[in-house]
DNA sequence: GACGCAATGTTATAGTGTTGCCTATCCTGC
DNA sequence: GCAGGATAGGCAACACTATAACATTGCGTC
């Protein structure tokens, strides 16, 4: 388990995107900046990587990801997705967490991971255009 | 706006079929039952008019679909999806939407949208089997 | 240097969703 | 009844997302 140099870029592409990145733009900027031909299943192996070590999520509703705002934390990452601007916001609210956890005790449910996502339109969005 | 037979039908093979449904399953199921080829775009656009209306929710993290518990309320669907037997329990926790009310009006977020999705195993399969 | 293992490369393909355009059907108002 | 607009569905092609299967490379160990 290491952090090689193809798994670094792909977080530092990341990083400088600045917005939730699809998997094939990773794979084009990659490509580009290495001048070499990247394959899907080298960028996917990369983004499991990074996403078992807790330093990249998954955006689901937009099947795209995002380097992780606390890495060192255990993170119950929440994301506000503004469907404008394309840009994400992470936040941590334990709250939220508390009570997934305490609904799967309800149920007897054994969570493994967690999904939450606010779709929407950001502040400085909204202010632009009220449309 | 209508219910049309190929809306019901879609309605009512999402009910039949007790677990998330993937859109192509979907149009399989159409396919034989009917005995007439249906195309992607129409299955698709029968399940945009359901999620419209509220009675279909969409599962981000399978890419799925499920008919909805409460279709009448208006509701925040949290889902609780088991990994082994892939069957899948919408709850309501109005205690959540809350909180997540709150973080949004804090950033000066609009949510028009919310997926709260927990991927894990089930009371029954978590006591089968440990592993 | 031969082995073992993790990481990456390569090719092909599976799975999911959309666009564009046309036709059919239904309701509305005359 | 019957134009005429609006909504729904059919169809073909395509775009996007992800994985399978198998070969290769690089690196550490004995």
């Amino acid at each position: 388990m290491r952090m090689t140099e193809l798994r670094r870029r792909i977080l530092e592409l990341l990083w400088a995107s600045g917005r939730p990145t699809g998997a094939y733009e990773l794979i084009e900027a990659v490509t580009r900046r290495d001048s070499r031909p990247v394959g899907p299943p080298t960028v996917y192996r990369a983004l499991e990587f990074l996403m078992a070590q807790g330093l990249v999520s998954r955006i689901q509703s937009l099947n795209a990801y995002v380097p992780c705002v606390h890495p060192e934390r255990d993170h119950d990452c929440l994301f506000f997705i503004c469907n404008r601007c394309r840009a994400s916001v992470e936040l941590e609210d334990p709250r939220i967490g508390g009570l997934l956890a305490e609904d799967a005790a309800v149920l007897g449910f054994v969570a493994t991971r967690r999904t939450v996502e606010v779709e929407g339109m950001c502040a400085q969005c909204a202010e632009v255009g009220a449309a």
